[in-house]
DNA sequence: TTGCATGTTCCGGA
DNA sequence: GTCCGGAACATGCA
């Protein structure tokens, strides 16, 4: 779930349900997603503290309490859930924060994310280590200058958290596929229009999951077509493509992306 | 049983 | 310094 979409989802979710609500208690189900803390110092930081409001930085949760700040970060199968009546936890909830009139739930099947707390507005730039600009944020100008020089491969380079952050597996295939751009292409292969497309292509699709607080999965979208028995083409109705590019698993269509 | 999964980091090698 | 592939992390599903 977690690419940028899902996690500004996730952060507008954290906003209405927790912002503004005094935190009781913190429960540690399990430890192993505690990277920077102890379950005695999460609790000693945000017992009596209501949390504020959140930020989010490319695939991070960003969620101020107090003078200190907690990282969220969802890993590839992370969420949040929010109920108002006690409940039963599911076996992927982790942490439990209790607060006043409800609890909100911290939840990762794979654990591959993690729960971090940083002391100081300071830390979190230790804890999230060099990132590049957000891809909401990103102007076209900056887009080419980072695109600059690039020889590796397009849709590895997008999905570069120190380059651009935010762009993971799903919403860089959607973008190429949009743009029409070969995913093994050489970032420096492209030439300006192309760069103009691609960067037109990554506003229109971060806009409209944005939007809906999550990649789509409506006709007319590649990702619609993911995990499919015989995946076809929205656009021209060819096979899509399953390949490795950079190591994970890119979906394109051969017909429409052409280097 | 095997391979795969929306992420990140570390390592060795070219 | 840049880029690449592979492995690791932990868990569930097809």
């Amino acid at each position: 779930m977690p690419e940028l979409a899902d996690v500004e989802g996730l952060r507008r979710y954290l906003s209405r349900y927790a912002t503004g609500r005094r935190i009781e208690g913190v429960s540690v189900l399990d430890r192993d997603v505690l990277r920077s803390t102890t379950p005695q110092a999460l609790g000693r930081a945000l017992k009596g503290h209501a949390f504020g409001t959140p930020e989010r930085v490319g695939k991070w949760l960003l969620a101020p309490v107090d003078s200190s700040v907690v990282l969220l970060h969802f890993g590839m199968t992370g969420g949040l859930a929010w109920t108002s009546k006690p409940s039963q936890p599911e076996d992927s909830d982790r942490v439990t924060f209790h607060l006043k009139g409800g609890e909100l739930r911290y939840r990762s099947q794979r654990k591959l994310g993690g729960v971090w707390l940083a002391k100081s507005r300071g830390e979190v730039d230790e804890i999230t280590g060099p990132l590049g600009p957000d891809a909401l944020e990103t102007g076209w100008a900056q887009f080419r200058d980072l695109l600059q020089g690039r020889r590796r491969q397009i849709k590895p380079t997008l999905m570069d958290q120190k380059l651009i952050s935010g762009l993971g597996n799903e919403l860089s295939d959607e973008i190429l596929w949009r743009a029409a751009i070969d995913p093994a292409q050489r970032a420096s292969e492209l030439d300006e229009a192309t760069v103009d497309r691609l960067y037109d292509a990554m506003r229109d699709v971060l806009r409209r999951s944005v939007r809906h607080g999550r990649i789509l999965r409506s006709q007319g979208w590649l990702n619609a077509v993911r995990g499919v028995r015989e995946p076809a083409c929205p656009r021209c109705g060819g096979d899509v493509r399953r390949s490795r590019v950079g190591g994970r698993t890119a979906y394109w269509c051969p017909r429409c992306q052409k280097k």
